[in-house]
DNA sequence: CCTACCGATCGGTAGG
DNA sequence: CCTACCGATCGGTAGG
């Protein structure tokens, strides 16, 4: 028997690589995957990629075969994180014709996806200032993708007559602070689960903007 | 006349020390104001204590004089935060007996306050985990302070019948989210006034809160 | 309150 | 994927 011994070794990649030849885009993912939730929890500059190599079961010089800087990590974290609420709109358009229930889907569609991903939504409120403006550039611009997307659903709503007139910006700034506040406090722990909170915090957003005495007439 | 001249100097301290003798806590609060603006900006991380001390017209080690560690000037500006909020509810208390009615109160004020100080309210978005465990401790425990004043307002609402009843937790986490964010987007240019923006957010909180009891937990 | 400077951390690289 | 190490930044101090 001369063959090299398969020795038994600590669990590296800390098991989120399924098959033995594991991929390099499995592998990249579980990075910038650890990363975004030590990020959110502690913040960027908080947490040094040793500890993130630490966390996967490797060493730091290895996290540089898969990605290039820090940056590039904190990027690829934010911009999973938007491609997540373009998804959640975009399931919403397609599941209903009403602006209200659209905004109602929506909310409770992305609530859904940032309970779910163990805290790495919380990236979002790091500011975009830790990173270079070759990589907040575009990242502002997702911002105001997202946020335009948003007012749009808001204004169509308002034109339905749903919900009480009003300044869409200043509508969207007020539920999607609350909405990204939740990953900041969110653990699977308690006893809420993501759609219980999304439920909740969808009727407290839409019985808010209908609006009390002058309510929107039908 | 045997005294040592005052000679005429580019503005210290960014003129914020009105008098020409100016007072050692008029100095540490400038410098605190003007740190926790920049920290909420831009993040403490991102922040370096050269900055702080050139928009202050001084150099880094003047700042010494009047602060122990950077820790301690972002612990310092939380305190001033958190002092801020207690004061918006005591006024509240004080103004009203109607536990809704001082919801609305303390909503409205303490939006007041976030708006009227310039960003420097931001720095609450800063991780707890960016300062050591001698200033992190008392910070975790005045935001446990903060969070059990206002669950039991809103307990106080619903046990009066003015809200749906629902879990008090999760209704403070609702709007608190959606006001600590002002401070992040807010800027004195814009067409609203903090009153303004007050008022629109105290009404989405209380028609949501009121609304139909989706959330009810009987 | 300033000039000069030290010390630690940490992102990133060399080389295997 | 690892061991060893470099370089820059930056908080903090000495000494005046």
């Amino acid at each position: 028997m001369n063959r090299t011994a398969s020795v038994k070794k600590p669990a590296r990649w800390a098991d989120a690589v399924p098959a033995r030849e594991a991929q390099f885009e499995t592998k990249r993912r579980a990075l910038v995957r650890e990363a975004a939730r030590a990020f959110g929890r502690r913040g960027f500059h908080n947490t040094s990629l040793e500890e993130i190599a630490e966390a996967l079961g490797v060493t730091k010089p290895a996290l540089y075969r898969y990605v290039r800087t820090k940056h590039e990590i904190l990027y690829e974290a934010k911009t999973i994180a938007f491609d997540a609420g373009a998804e959640a709109r975009k399931a919403a358009f397609a599941a209903s014709e009403d602006p209200l229930e659209r905004l109602r889907l929506y909310i409770v569609n992305y609530i859904d996806l940032v309970t779910s991903e163990l805290g790495s939504y919380a990236v979002l409120a790091e500011p975009v200032t830790s990173l270079p403006p070759e990589y907040a550039d575009p990242i502002r611009a997702r911002m105001r993708e997202a946020d335009r997307a948003l007012r749009d659903m808001v204004q169509a709503a308002m034109d339905a007559g749903s919900i009480a007139p009003g300044d869409p910006k200043l509508v969207v700034a007020f539920f999607m602070g609350a909405i990204n506040h939740i990953a900041r406090w969110y653990t699977p722990d308690g006893p809420l689960t993501g759609r219980e909170i999304g439920e909740t915090f969808a009727g407290f957003v839409l019985n808010g903007l209908r609006g009390a005495g002058r309510a929107a007439e039908t």
